[in-house]
DNA sequence: TAAATAGATGAGTAGAATTCATTATTCATT
DNA sequence: AATGAATAATGAATTCTACTCATCTATTTA
């Protein structure tokens, strides 16, 4: 029958704080005549006083105690909780789910994640790898917020931006007999062992865009997982592989490799964000586009 | 300008937990129609969805999942609350801090306490010693809710009831010449060393009951807190005390001491305990002053 | 395609929260 | 005492808003 509100909380909170009906009445913007009554009913609901008239001053009875003690504690929580879906409103909390579909992408993902977590201490950031999730109805199915993609599918609903430059080259070991060339013809691939990433054909930027429309395949097809390993591979004469020029700039300190650009004028790629239509205007995934927008440039080496 | 209230919680709680508006409405003894205004009108005032519509029914946002935290953590502290308070109101929760005048009852109010405590375990009882409140003013002064007392004031707004009747008696050692005796006449104190708690004499069964009347005074009269130690002395001859009967029976198989009535026909004197009349319908202290009175048979050697 | 079931919406209403106006106390000052 | 200032209580009037009712739209099931 008597349901406990949060205002009965305010009120005997305030009172205790003001000690007078009056000076609480005009701290909660209400008249003092409005506490009196909320007072009254309070208690001939519960059936027990809550305030000891004393002359003119109010004492607290061992129940008023009592309430007193849970509106201390169960105010600040409910202020806080405002104050949470506040942020939430406002859209500087929240998660963000981040797929990845773009292989490489990761270091360059780190690049952008890194500055981000200190300027949204309140969104939490998970990324996952393409294999757990399902591509890109995942952002449909929101197990996901946001996919990182070199194929954008521009449907209804979803959105995607592009955020990052890239040109996908060829990298050959210091054996190699075109080392030195400036680019690469398809048909010179016809008898190389390829390298790539485990992704389905189509996926690769070397098929769909250099290899298939010149109607050529390579001797040799091998699936590699890390870079690394690809590189070292590569390295070692153990075949070529395509990867985007800045990786393999950042790693060529470390091996010996050339890029050259496939075919005369090269291809140019692109990195796309794409989130649902929806979650646009929230604050935190629009700073996050732009952050990664910012970041296009290929990274330089840090050696000065 | 969004108060986030009591109802919000439980109205998203039970969306939640039914999983649909129609049957949480019912769950809460209101309309369908009462929900989807309520979770519209919050929504539109803190500015985000708080439930995601999907075909016809409902998932919770990142907003709405927090809020359902919030709710799983705060509404039970309320249910809790009110529980509480209803406690409060039914008298079967408060504390109960008892102020006792009367120097030797605290073994006799012992015996009541023990089993009083099993039977309301949320009454917290304190017990006082007299120098530790205000007498009977503390009553007043609600420093204390019940006094334990030989003296009842019967005062407008303070109630005594009476729990207790006990015969004070003299106490004799075992070498004193009186020690066969069934009584003794004032006139015989004279000369005897008296031994009492240090407490006003008016206060003093002993002399307000007996001396006085006569116009005798003892030879010496020496004050003593403990009981124990009270009959040690007067075991070895070394004075003569005034205690109620029923304390001295319990001890007298420690101590080698000899009780007489105080006159021919002996003295009737009677423990009250004195409450504020507006406390007289509190169930806890109806329930505290009906235990005391049945205690009140002089309790015998437990051994058989 | 129809029937059933879900939520959304707008208008009207009942009931509760609040104010207004007033009275009754209490307390401080003279 | 007497006065005045300040406080809480009270009852009636008013304002508001939470709720219902009736209806509509969308989705799911048969």
């Amino acid at each position: 029958m008597a349901k406990l509100e949060r205002i009965h909380l305010a009120i005997m909170h305030e009172i205790e704080r003001q000690g007078s009906l009056t000076a609480a009445a005009k701290r909660l913007s209400l008249t003092q005549s409005a506490l009196s009554h909320a007072i009254g009913k309070l208690e001939s609901e519960i059936g027990v006083e809550l305030w000891r008239r004393e002359g003119r001053n109010l004492q607290p009875t061992q129940a008023g105690e009592f309430l007193l003690s849970v509106a201390a504690r169960l105010l600040p929580q409910l202020a806080h909780a405002e104050d949470r879906i506040r942020q939430f409103a406002s859209g500087e909390r929240g998660k963000l789910r981040i797929g990845m579909e773009c292989h490489p992408c990761y270091q360059w993902l780190l690049k952008v994640v890194a500055p981000y977590l200190d300027l949204w201490p309140n969104v939490d950031v998970d990324v996952l790898q393409k294999f757990q999730f399902g591509g890109i109805g995942a952002l449909f199915g929101r197990e996901i917020d946001m996919l990182v993609t070199p194929d954008p599918l521009f449907k209804p609903g979803l959105r995607f931006n592009p955020v990052f430059d890239y040109e996908p080259v060829l990298v050959v070991g210091p054996e190699h007999p075109l080392r030195d060339a400036d680019f690469v013809l398809a048909h010179q691939l016809a008898e190389e062992t390829l390298i790539t990433y485990p992704v389905a054909i189509e996926r690769l930027d070397i098929y769909s865009q250099f290899l298939m429309p010149a109607g050529i395949a390579p001797r040799q097809h091998k699936l590699i997982e890390t870079t690394d390993i690809m590189l070292l591979m590569v390295a070692h004469g153990r075949g070529v592989a395509a990867l985007p020029r800045w990786l393999v700039d950042e790693h060529s300190s470390r091996f010996q490799v050339h890029a050259l650009r496939l075919g005369q004028e090269g291809v140019a790629k692109q990195i796309f964000l794409g989130i649902r239509e929806a979650d646009a205007t929230i604050e935190y995934m629009r700073a996050f586009i732009e952050m990664a927008a910012d970041q296009k440039k290929v990274p330089e080496p840090q050696t000065p």
